[in-house]
DNA sequence: GAAAGTTTTTGATAAATATCAAAAAACAAC
DNA sequence: GTTGTTTTTTGATATTTATCAAAAACTTTC
């Protein structure tokens, strides 16, 4: 999905919008296994992923830490550092071969400013973020592993076919071993 | 601190926007241990903390789980039922007498539409609050008990004073005899 | 300031999960 | 299809944290 019908979900997008979002933005064909922004590097890129999967993930005394998982028609970028101007903590990188639209921190700015209604689409696809990564937290705060597990499948279910076990071990905050053989039961 | 003073920090404030906003709060002065939204209740207010101390927590198996804190100057509500229009999850209460100033929903919804330069407040903040939640998230990933408790009394010391031992210990993630035995080491 | 309630601490034990090591299986490259 | 690489599984053991129970320390209320 294109990112302005991903963006038309949210408020009418003007003839006059959709091309100066067309001309701020770039896609490009990424093959999987590509790291597309490194650990401490400036992050002032937001990917629109158009077809793929990504992640992001960190490294905690030299082990991956899978921090999230992104496919199509979602965006991804290290948010932390896109927002406060940081550098990246994260390392984000394809998961499968994706088409990626991405637009930069500086035209993102310059376009709230210039279609005042853009603020709204912002606004409306963080709380969306934010509610999902609620709901993530509220899974890692008293769960156990299998019970995080479950969880996964229901709000994740992609996931299965297309990450690893370790990758996704990671990310519901457990080892490997222990999701194969949560796995294994039954 | 009033809502108004907050609100500037991100944009400027019109005499106009100040008057509309005072219209449609209404500050009250709670007393400690006041439910304000109880579970599975409709949550169509947020509150601004001019005074005091709140909490978020909800039941797990019988037991209370502190979903947030929030102190003087910051936002409170269920934001997951604010946002998508459901039932609380949480419930709500003060843990000090505190003032609250609080918009219902759907007049915060009239003021986005009529004074469109709210939606950047409105994008800012809660990008501010994901960046909070993502920083927690991270410290209930692989975090042991006790490298949880010292990174909250980095971000959050005056929890030390403000809370008791059971609600941060369930913050936190972990159940209150560890937290006890944590603080009594050395 | 005594009684009742609440919160925190301490102890003993059990349960869940991590760690380390190695084998097995799956996948990729030539 | 054989070789090398990566991922997953399995086993033995150690560690962390939860659970249950009771005592101690604080608070609140009359």
């Amino acid at each position: 999905m294109s990112i302005i019908t991903h963006l038309s979900n949210f408020i009418t997008i003007s003839k006059l919008l959709e091309s100066e979002i067309n001309a701020i933005s770039k896609t490009h064909t990424i093959s999987k296994g590509t790291i597309v922004i490194n650990n401490n590097e400036r992050c002032d890129t937001i990917f629109f992923i158009k077809s793929g999967l990504m992640r992001g993930y960190y490294l905690d005394d030299g082990k991956e830490v899978t921090n999230w998982f992104a496919k199509e028609s979602e965006f991804a970028t290290c948010f932390y550092a896109f927002i406060t101007n940081k550098n990246s903590f994260e390392i984000i990188e394809t998961l499968e071969d994706s088409e990626l639209t991405q637009i930069s921190s500086s035209s993102l700015q310059n376009l709230y400013t210039r279609f005042p209604e853009t603020e709204r689409i912002g606004r409306i696809i963080t709380e969306n973020y934010y509610i999902k990564l609620e709901e993530r937290l509220l899974n890692l705060q008293f769960k156990t592993a299998k019970e995080r597990y479950q969880s996964l499948i229901i709000s994740k279910p992609f996931l299965l076919q297309r990450a690893s076990l370790g990758h996704i071990a990671s990310y519901i905050g457990i080892t490997q071993e222990t999701l194969s053989r949560i796995r294994a039961e039954k």
